[in-house]
DNA sequence: CTAAAACGTTCCATATATCGAACAGTCGCG
DNA sequence: CGCGACTGTTCGATATATGGAACGTTTTAG
């Protein structure tokens, strides 16, 4: 079983919930479903539904992803995950379609990660924000070595990299490519 | 129910198994449920319980986020969002539990909201980052009008105020919490 | 000090997610 | 041709996650 990570999310729920001022029995209601459901779950004492995570998230006003990250970070649930193949998750938070147009990526690296981007248009920037962890980033011209909420802003023309350390490391990538053809930049 | 998001699940599913070459049987085997189980979760016609979900991102190697990924995106189920309630929409991406502590969100403003923001622990540090749309942000003492790219970063000591105009604004934002006991940045 | 309301927990009935087996279809081989 | 091994699907039985009503405890009224 895997009780030792449904204990962990169990924690990560209840701190979210009181971070809202909520009580145990208002979320419940808020959220159409039962008392006991989710007093079970914050023990840690739970197998839940999707269906049941997804409306916390969505009464919670988190992203899915926020309300399972401490999963995320339970290298597997019993068995030792193969780390080694893929220790980057990346996921893209939003997409802005606007002038110009900016993607941000939600990007976990695990304990000594490696990733190397490949360079992106010509005039594509790209900024990083340390979320937790620390991570080594930029560009042959430009890098450097994050702390926690520290941010760096680094051309995206050319091959890039982020290594983890050993506490790995959480951040938040935003890319802003070029616009094709507006220059209402002053 | 939320059916459409499960069909999104299942079909990255099935996505993320074919890539690897995987019979569905197979996968099924090897993650340890039965076929008609994981049958049902790529037709999009489950909702899988947490355990399902894990063994499953165990076997793929994928990390957890990155087997939700299109749930992620999914702001709601299929349950409209109350946004009448609030022409401001605020989702916790992530948070950071490192020194120091950060927070991103993810907010959306309809066009012509107004957030007012209460005054944070002297010493927090707020980034806003603009998506997409326009926006007027800051406080008393710092404060602009952000096209899509452009960041600022104010004192969120103080009442702060978002602004969107006519296209409304999607912004990413980022709040340093002062640490409390360590000054380790050297 | 008592009464009422709220808190979170625990119990049992029910809904349902999972399992295991049987199923129709496809492919390879003799 | 027919057989065997495989694909993914559908079906009943079982395990279990959820819901609702109790519970003991604490907080708020009165």
């Amino acid at each position: 079983m895997n009780g030792r990570a449904y204990s962990a999310l169990g924690a990560h729920l209840k701190t979210l919930r009181e971070a809202r001022g909520l009580t145990l029995s208002r979320l419940a209601a808020d959220a159409g479903l039962a008392k006991s459901s989710l007093s079970r779950l914050e023990r840690g004492d739970a197998n839940p539904t999707l269906d049941t995570l997804w409306r916390l998230a969505r009464e919670l006003d988190v992203t899915f992803s926020a309300l399972t990250a401490p999963i995320a970070k339970t290298t597997s649930v019993d068995a030792p995950l193969p780390a080694a193949t893929d220790d980057v998750a990346l996921t893209l938070v939003e997409r802005g379609m606007g002038a110009p147009a900016v993607d941000v990526y939600l990007m976990h690296l695990m304990p000594g990660a490696v990733r190397d981007a490949e360079p992106h248009t010509p005039g594509t920037e790209e900024s990083v924000q340390l979320i937790a962890g620390s991570v080594s980033v930029g560009s042959q011209k430009t890098s450097g070595t994050l702390a926690p909420g520290e941010r760096l802003t680094f051309d995206a023309g050319q091959a890039h990299r982020y290594v983890a350390y050993d506490d790995g490391a959480t951040l938040l990538v935003t890319i802003v490519y070029p616009h094709r053809h507006e220059e209402g930049d002053s």
